[in-house]
DNA sequence: ATGAGACATCGAAGTCTGTCAATATTGATG
DNA sequence: CATCAATATTGACAGACTTCGATGTCTCAT
């Protein structure tokens, strides 16, 4: 999941202001890194991916989700699924309880990748 | 501009599953930076935010810009607009062109935001 | 001054997103 | 089996987003 955001690709040079320090972005590059960026542009599904990540387990119970927010239940499910397809949380149903925990790799990926681009 | 992403706003420590490893985030700071990541959360913009800094001078002319896109002027003045008011681009107008140039500060604070989370 | 070029702004069309109430699905339990 | 509790899915709606053509603004050169 989430690949390396680094590889694939061959990066078509584009005409720039001058001479290139490193290599921009491809056209797939950035549709690829796009959607992961917008699933976290949110701050409910923010909110949700820090308290995920900050339970001692790594993991969270839908039902405790749900009573950190003045948001229906059908809506912070909508935002678990989009950040479990995004494949920034992992999902792990048990008995009635769904649990969510944070793809830390995911994450760091993304976090990498934007220092590269600072850099 | 872009501040420290870390500092601000009381943390209300908010019911979850088990006990905290570490804080999670306050609403005031979800609010704070969806909106950074909802200006990069566009392959369009990805790409524009990357053809500068990938420029031997860390700026870009706007007119080399427009020539990257299959994308009419007034929607990438849009685009760099947005990443401009996100903090992402500071803004350099130079007799008739306009140049952009990466704000590596904020885009690295984002990044080491996100690394933090995912720790 | 007048004209041309670089960039921004405006207004509109179409699409996507966040949210909810209602309903379905799934698993445990009596 | 019937029921209840925990999540997910559906359908609807308001607001936001991306894109464009048309137009405005500013600056330089003639």
């Amino acid at each position: 999941m989430s690949k390396s955001l680094i590889e694939l690709t061959p990066v078509q040079t584009v005409a720039c202001c001058s001479p290139l320090v490193q290599e921009p972005m491809s056209v797939q590059q950035a549709e690829q890194v796009a959607p992961l960026l917008k699933a976290l542009a949110d701050p409910v599904r923010l909110r949700l991916l820090s308290l995920v990540a900050a339970c001692a387990d790594q993991e969270a119970c839908v039902c405790d989700l749900n009573d950190a927010f003045d948001l229906s239940q059908p809506t912070i499910s909508h935002h678990l699924k989009v950040l479990h397809e995004a494949g920034l949380l992992d999902r792990d149903k048990r008995g009635v309880w769904v649990y969510y925990r944070v793809n830390a790799e995911a994450l760091n990926g993304i976090s990498a990748f934007l220092g590269g681009v600072g850099a």
